[in-house]
DNA sequence: ACCTGAACACCGTTCAAGT
DNA sequence: ACCTGAACACCGTTCAAGT
């Protein structure tokens, strides 16, 4: 991989310094703002520094390391998700909604977005997104203990959809055209004594694209919990 | 007197001429050994380097690159949890079996099974385990488009539950006790004016480990492709 | 043919020192 | 009080040189 050498011009001090000081919501700012590229090395302490006038460390000061930043950047991400659902919609349109919405959302952020399947933030924009599953869920008319089950199988489903995408487009080869490529590239021509099964399928395999995957997945949860609803107690 | 020294006193490499040419498959055992460690900084190309005897840069004589290596180790997993699932199992019991065996292996190998959610490895081990599935699908009696839409839905509840809970195990504070932790942990007592739902199910949530969330997805899948079996054509 | 060694361009993190 | 600069202990990867 090649990359452009980001030299310092003279490597001298470089930096003028910073007329306030630095504040904690600038560093999360700046974090989601380098998380949009779609590059491994574009998020790092050093490209921070760089981007906000200070040196690396710091970023240290405000933090307690790159993962308490990390967790801080993606709260501020649940918590615009969240803003954006309207609270008129019934329970499923809310849902999808909110399923959608956190998938852009992760996705345009892959820097961080990368994190979500695996990082609780424990932050104020995590618990308002759990609160509004969690309200839809007994909306819907779930009996308490489905309520929690279900939250869980959907914010998993979202979330490990949603960063999988994520991680997906910080290592596409061609940062365009980012939607487009197949779920997954099994072999064109399969050896149907080996693998008959995918040897008869690999078209149709071949044709999946991560939205219709994540789409798919949201439905299959949401059509349960729907039919759970019509007749509980199973 | 300076002589070329055969090896550098108490450190460095110091390393013994091999007896034999490295092997491919030589390299990829080490990195599912390494992989076994819950610790970020043990699976490297220095650290195989110096379980292998040899210099890092040798690693790339075999494979273009880490994430190839990583493809190929998780492809080898993939063949050995295919090799453990017993074919005269009904569809339901394989498709069962073959998820909690894929979850074991990632987890036991959380170095390289972080990457399962978003590495396809384009290799035998691969194309052998979504034949298994796509073979029990077909076995299901689901028509054509449906085989390989669950295929998708399946192969992305399982994978990604499985790398989410590797990575988790990388990052635990305490390695003993794996899988006692709660799936998330949110604050013990959230604002009930702010997020009334969760503060009413804020136990329930607590409640929830990492086994119980994946075998709740997995069964959500199962059930839905058996009711569809069941009432095709919907 | 196959591997080594050194080098390059990075990381996250710590801590004494500076302002 | 807040930030800097240097240092530490690492990365993945390349490539000329060695055997």
């Amino acid at each position: 991989m090649v990359t452009t050498p980001l030299r310092k011009a003279t490597m001298g001090p470089g930096r003028q310094r910073r007329d306030r000081p630095l504040e904690r919501q600038e560093i999360i700012d700046a974090t989601l703002v380098l998380s949009r590229l779609p590059d491994r090395r574009a998020l790092s302490a050093r490209q921070l520094g760089e981007r906000l006038n200070i040196d690396a460390s710091a970023i240290y000061r405000h933090f307690a390391g790159m993962d308490d930043l990390f967790r801080a950047a993606l709260d501020a991400i649940w918590l615009d998700a969240v803003k954006l659902i309207p609270r008129s919609l019934p329970w499923r349109a809310r849902l999808e909604t909110m399923g959608h919405v956190s998938l852009q959302m992760v996705v345009e952020h892959p820097g961080v977005g990368v994190e979500a399947y695996r990082m609780n933030t424990n932050g104020p924009g995590e618990q308002a997104a759990i609160d509004l599953v969690l309200a839809c869920l007994e909306e819907a008319g779930l009996p308490d203990h489905e309520v929690v089950e279900f939250y869980a199988v959907l914010a998993s489903t979202v979330l490990s959809h949603a960063s999988a995408q994520a991680a997906w487009r910080m290592t596409a080869a061609d940062p365009r055209l980012p939607a487009e490529r197949p779920w997954i590239e099994p072999p064109s021509a399969p050896d149907p004594a080996a693998f008959p099964a995918l040897a008869r399928h690999v078209d149709g395999v071949s044709g999946l694209d991560h939205t219709q995957v994540f789409d798919l997945s949201l439905r299959v949860v949401l059509d349960v919990i729907e039919s759970r609803v019509a007749t509980p107690g199973t």
